[in-house]
DNA sequence: CTATTTTCTCAGTTTATTCTCAACAATCAG
DNA sequence: CTGATTGTTGAGAATAAACTGAGAAAATAG
């Protein structure tokens, strides 16, 4: 499945390709509109993911143009923050989903599989590991019968870790994908947030087997 | 394929030099921020290596210029360690990837080849020497179904090795890939971890053939 | 606006890895 | 066989990674 950036801010469009490519994406990108405008007429992208404010040509103008052109590939319209209007201006231009900035890599990537509409990879909203349940619908946690509660970032890290059971996750990875893509955060952050969650997840329940496992060197993983 | 290499740390340089001609890329070498800008205009390059700091113009200026100029070769930009801002200022100076000193060879070279290689060759993740497996993405070992515990540094040496099976790896070449340019190792270091190594996948599978070999006087080989 | 919770960093401690040393084993040349 | 050279290995010191308590700063609730 191959993927389109348009994005002018390299900070934020090499952060999405490597993202993208992590998750095994074949990513290209494209600084400014025209790029973007002749790459998505001339090659065949499963999705494109187009910056509202662009060099050039702006994001609704090529959004429209596409159409026209009769390229129907699911676009997905990032928005700066607290421009509303942009929202509506984005739909109805031909968009099909949007991403309000700054988002965290795993949203943007959530969306980016719907749109994708690859049917055995869709994003489940209740999460199991072990004897450990999340439900992204209603934010609760449990351990057996037992509500836990946890703080938004460490809600945020535990989905992250239960959505990839089993697999290693580095520190730069956990970063990416938790906190937004402005935030300059240093790996113990990670740690110390590993810390919170296995007091509340591990150390609460001392019967059962430790779920957050670290491996040093590489990372942690779950389960 | 040329290379562009604008350091300023002559030992760095031309270990750098040294190394992606072993590979054959042919590789300049500027020791200042306005020869290697000169360079860069005029010749026509693959990849360019800068480093942030340099005498007389920085790399983020020559990174922009260049742009301006109109020149689109993809820059690897070299950063020191701890300053994070940095990394930041490199990619949205127009910088394609960022990699941050110290760093061994091999970690150069994987980002050399997939900038050189635009769009989007990416790096084998899946790596099997006859039963032996090794995913750099999940940092996997496994010989049969069996899984191996390895340390950072075991893995990094077993990933050089597998990368190249059947190949004799003096000594010298395995220090220079899997270690620092900064570290200052011994012959026996790479001993004691093709030690290592043996007990976890050889000597731990007693009935399979083994797949570390010692050549005298040569170096080692896998497979 | 104040109180409370959450987020994030710092610095000190603990723990595992990395690397060297030195004694020993294997190989080779004569 | 003997001595020189090269490779192997156990022990332990040096180094780096991970954990944790304390607290400042920011966000949220009351």
């Amino acid at each position: 499945m191959r993927v389109l950036v348009v994005e002018d801010e390299h900070k934020i469009a090499n952060s999405i390709k490597k993202g993208l490519e992590q998750e095994s994406f074949a990513t290209d990108v494209a600084y400014d509109g025209e790029e973007g405008f002749d790459l998505a007429l001339t090659e065949p992208y499963g999705v494109i993911i187009l910056d509202l404010m662009l060099p050039k040509i702006d994001g609704v103008t090529i959004c429209k143009n596409l159409r026209e052109e009769g390229i129907h590939t699911p676009i997905l319209m990032l928005t700066a923050k607290g421009q509303l209007e942009d929202k509506v201006i984005g739909l109805n231009s031909g968009a099909d989903d949007y991403l309000v900035k700054p988002f965290a890599f795993a949203e943007l990537l959530a969306r980016v599989k719907a749109l994708s509409r690859r049917p055995h990879k869709t994003l489940k909203s209740k999460l199991k590991v072990s004897d450990l349940d999340l439900d992204t619908n209603t934010f609760e946690v449990r351990r057996f019968a037992k509500n836990i509660n946890l703080s938004k970032k460490e809600f945020t890290l535990l989905e992250y870790m239960m959505r990839h059971p089993g697999k290693i996750l580095t520190k730069d990875q956990i970063i990416q994908n938790v906190w937004d893509y402005e935030a300059d955060i240093l790996p113990n952050t990670v740690e110390v947030y590993i810390g919170y969650l296995r007091k509340k997840i591990d150390i609460a329940f001392p019967n059962s087997k430790n779920l957050i496992q670290t491996v040093r060197g590489f990372g942690y993983k779950i389960g």
